[in-house]
DNA sequence: GTCTATAAATGGATAGAC
DNA sequence: GTCTATCCATTTATAGAC
């Protein structure tokens, strides 16, 4: 993550006139124009050439780049990966307080790279190599958020038996996979579906926050209604 | 619904050494093969020609019977929300005590059909209709649920607001549709994934009811408890 | 109603020149 | 690194004989 010698602009200088770009600003632009079309068209809908129009290169070039449409698939994904982790990397260990702020930035990173949950079985299937990569991460991010919860419970913050921490956890992360998803099912105009608004967002965020409420206890669940509250549409 | 003049098998008798067969049979070999093989293979990797395979017959005849896919799937469809509409007809219109039931025989319903799911948004692009129809389905569904769970509200049974009660049903709405798809990307084995297994299926009835449990209140909450610990796996 | 043969179009991927 | 041209496989759908 330290490459990057000179700077873009100079970069951009040193390339002039030969025809010849840095592969690595190539590669970057090919990884970003993808992004944009899976998350518009979805990713099973976007040929090689369209990726290559899109990026200003030939359909040759880009897979002198990327051999297969199945390595910027995974390049992608592995953006994805990270950015969750410098989510829950960046939480604070476990307060009760930002739960809700981590929620939002998670449902924000979903956003951007709704593309991989669109059509997540079908690029699974098709990409083995990404069918384990998404196990392996949801899994972890079903146990962590399961430890929190049941740690929850042990502290009587919330009244649930292991068990139902445990679901409790599982539904946390089956909304949050799978609720801006639905909801560009349900408010798709006939046009491509674009960013998801600010809405569905929020909206994602009291969902997943109205998991959690009716588990808690006097105080601290009047705290989480008025969080709630914030993410209401009106 | 009440075509089908003469048995099954004064058909066949008839249709001996002719080579031909009723229209009505061979379109209902299609769907049920089509439905087979959706079901393990994904739709988008179901060619017509495979479908064709499948019924023994040739593609020319297929074309013959269903101008295109999306007929095949729409047809499809329409069975699948006809099951649906079976289950919340059956039902005797709002007691808590078969809750459970409803939502074991749409787990079920949603399993026999679980291609629908498993690639949602990309049929609903490739197909308007069905996105019209499936948003339609959604809505009253949704709408049906928080009915019933702003129902429980005002009887004093559960503890929520009519915003919580509706938010409640969508939650309900959403783990109903992506659970048992989750769950097959969560343990697919590198083979096809058949279909859910009984484990899968009651899980995903433990799921749903640990939504509703902890905004019940004390009896109901315990009869919740009970009926919820009999879906558990152990 | 059913078949064979094939059209028409698309998509992933490669070869070889520059 | 980049291009043009093209191969090869696949897929939907049709034409026309039986």
């Amino acid at each position: 993550m330290q490459l990057e010698r000179g700077t873009a602009s100079t970069q951009v200088a040193a390339e002039k006139g030969t025809g010849k770009r840095s592969a690595q600003r190539t590669r970057q632009r090919v990884l970003d124009v993808s992004l944009a079309l899976f998350n518009e068209l979805g990713a099973p809908n976007v040929t090689t050439n369209h990726i290559a129009d899109a990026a200003e290169i030939s359909p040759g070039n880009l897979y002198y780049h990327y051999r297969h449409k199945e390595d910027i698939v995974m390049a992608l994904y592995e953006r994805y990966e990270a950015a969750v982790g410098d989510i829950v990397g960046g939480a604070s260990g476990g307060a009760v307080d930002d739960l809700w702020l981590v929620i939002h930035l998670t449902f924000e990173v979903v956003d951007d790279f709704r593309f991989i949950h669109r059509d997540l079985s079908d690029l699974c299937t098709a990409y083995p190599a990404l069918r384990v990569r998404f196990q392996r991460g949801l899994e972890s991010g079903i146990e962590r958020m399961s430890g929190y919860c049941r740690g929850l419970a042990r502290a009587g913050e919330i009244e649930a038996s292991p068990e139902e921490a445990h679901a409790l956890a599982v539904n946390v992360s089956l909304v949050t996979t799978y609720w801006l998803n639905l909801q560009a099912l349900r408010h798709a105009s006939l046009a491509a579906m674009g960013r998801a608004g600010d809405d569905a967002l929020s909206e994602g965020v009291f969902q997943v926050l109205s998991l959690i409420t009716p588990y808690l206890r006097g105080e601290r669940q009047e705290e989480f209604r008025r969080v709630a509250r914030r993410y209401l549409p009106n």
